[in-house]
DNA sequence: GTGAAAGCGCTAACAC
DNA sequence: GTGTTAGCGCTTTCAC
């Protein structure tokens, strides 16, 4: 087996010809530096007979480019992050580039190491759904004019590209569905980030709830509650002490998949008795009894924005436009939300 | 603003030294190599001044590493391996390297493409969940000394590190509850691909059912029945045509979460008469009413063998040994198995 | 039309 | 103890 790398200097050599030239015609620049036919076809003849592999590491180190995007989210392991991943991986391979993923676990301090250390890597861009405490890195990052992304949340004070979904409308739209199917006692139930698409979906809850002439009840859960075990005894009380709850909206697919074991555990009833309703979709939502009613966030066009947006941010002659994609989300109407009488 | 990115050639001017002087003091190597301790300390301290960062694409091309391992799954978006990949990245963070997560969607072309990319990339070391046909290619890195772990399946053809689980017990086991409590037709549901833990489930079902005298009924869907639907189709004809199966065990978590959605569609009354089983625990299972059983996996184990043994690879004074890391999985009763009384 | 050579930032053998 | 220098593989300017 001719495992052995070769080198633009053994083609050279092999074609007795100088490495300029065979680089010129790697690089699909022979007809503009005028190499003579023949030359360049005996090169790439050779090229394709030998399985001729550049050495990425040597390109970049020379180019300065690695063809690495960087996409950073909360949890790999979250359906809604894994799949959105999958989607970019596939856009991203297609154009040539290779996705790292990684997570912050909405961690400031993880997050700062993990652009510090892929800044070191030169990777080309960034794809990152930030904690809250990084905005004078994010900004770093802007002034310092690497291709940069946002996406689900972002820093208001900070002018750059960020693909979002219209949280504020979709919870207004989630809220008011559950009204008009006639529940009365809608609870609220969020973590205590101060990040504006968790501000945005709480506005639009209180926005329609207020509206509609009845009270709010909201639990935002603390982000220090790291174990599970802390926010199922936060859940629980809560649930315990609002029985008059005829619905609960849950903001993320985390905090209703908790809910939906804290009720089971301790309150059965709840589950076939309340509304329900759940802001990202994912597959347990449809195969649960009930069916779970959730804000379906558009995963592929999140993911073709995205990557619009950095591929055009990559482009050499890319025009410094900022843009920012708001994207519309989809109500799924499931069993969880029947209307009620009574 | 200093962006500036400094060299090594920079700290060496500044501070009135070589570049080998700052070489073996960023390397650590300043005692080995005799570097006064005046000269090291001030070094050292213009390092973190001006928070110097070694060029990493510049060391790699140097050193030929890259501190990147790629973890090559089926589906990064299917929750058993989105939660394996969040494991292994955080070990491999912690030890210094990056994690490039890809699915290669069971598709040998796929796999082919992605390994030929990574090399180029020169990333150190492979963790792969191979599709079937790339057996050849697994042979050609192993013979070429490329860092390299298998999972969840293997070729038996092939000496080589791999972390496993004893698929055949874990089924015989779980058929063998199925049994105990009553169930006397049990259906076994798996894909049509010859790959060895695919083989090992359904060996370990077949023993259990003819140990006990019953008789089996096996479906193997098509691999080539790429989209859902066509899935649902066989699954939709299976169920229909075995009505005297009294419980189903489907062989990988997807083929479930298929299988209920199925049963919900268009036999209900299955969902609770019926005694149903998957192979790896996700959440959904834990939260559905029936909870299902299922065979759990150990994930942290499985990631930390997997790591145990690439980071042993990747040492420089690594043993060639050859290790096969067999894990035991953990059978989860719940409520969809309940004994049957007939 | 083609080649020589500089240089990207780093490591390490060798020289002094 | 410290410096000089070759070289990893590639791109590209400039020279001929």
């Amino acid at each position: 087996m001719k495992k052995q790398h070769y080198s633009i200097k053994d083609i050279a050599k092999a074609n007795g010809v100088s490495v300029t030239t065979v680089s010129f015609v790697i690089n699909g620049k022979a007809k503009e530096k005028k190499i003579s036919k023949a030359v360049t076809e005996k090169i790439l003849k050779y090229i394709t007979k030998i399985k001729y592999k550049p050495n990425q590491i040597a390109q970049s180190l020379r180019t300065g480019k690695t063809n690495i995007i960087v996409f950073m989210v909360e949890d790999i392991a979250n359906p809604f992050f894994a799949n959105l991943a999958r989607i970019i991986e596939d856009i991203a391979y297609e154009k040539g580039y290779r996705v790292l993923f990684c997570s912050n676990d909405n961690n400031d301090d993880k997050s700062l190491e993990l652009i510090n250390l892929f800044k070191d890597r030169a990777v080309d861009g960034f794809i990152i759904i930030p904690s809250s405490g990084i905005e004078k890195k994010i900004g770093e990052l802007i002034s310092e004019g690497v291709p940069l992304v946002l996406f689900d949340r972002y820093f208001p004070n900070l002018e750059n590209n960020k693909v979002i979904v219209d949280n504020k409308k979709a919870s207004y739209t989630a809220t008011q569905h559950l009204i008009s199917n006639n529940y009365k006692n809608i609870g609220f139930i969020s973590t205590d980030v101060d990040q504006t698409q968790m501000l945005d979906r709480l506005e639009g809850y209180k926005n329609a709830v207020l509206e509609a002439g009845l009270t709010d009840s909201i639990l935002r859960i603390p982000l220090r509650c790291i174990g599970i075990g802390d926010k199922k005894k936060q859940l629980e009380t809560f649930l315990g002490e609002n029985a008059q709850l005829d619905a609960i909206y849950f903001a993320t697919n985390y905090l209703a998949i908790t809910g939906l074991i804290v009720m089971k555990e301790n309150f059965p009833s709840y589950i076939t008795e309340k509304g329900i309703i759940a802001f990202d979709d994912i597959d347990l939502f449809k195969l649960y009894s009930p069916t779970i009613t959730a804000v379906q966030q558009p995963l592929e066009q999140i993911a073709t924005k995205l990557m619009d947006t950095m591929l055009n941010l990559l482009k050499e002659d890319s025009e410094n436009l900022v843009s920012t994609v708001v994207l519309e989300t989809e109500l799924i109407e499931r069993e969880s939300t029947q209307k009620r009488f009574k």
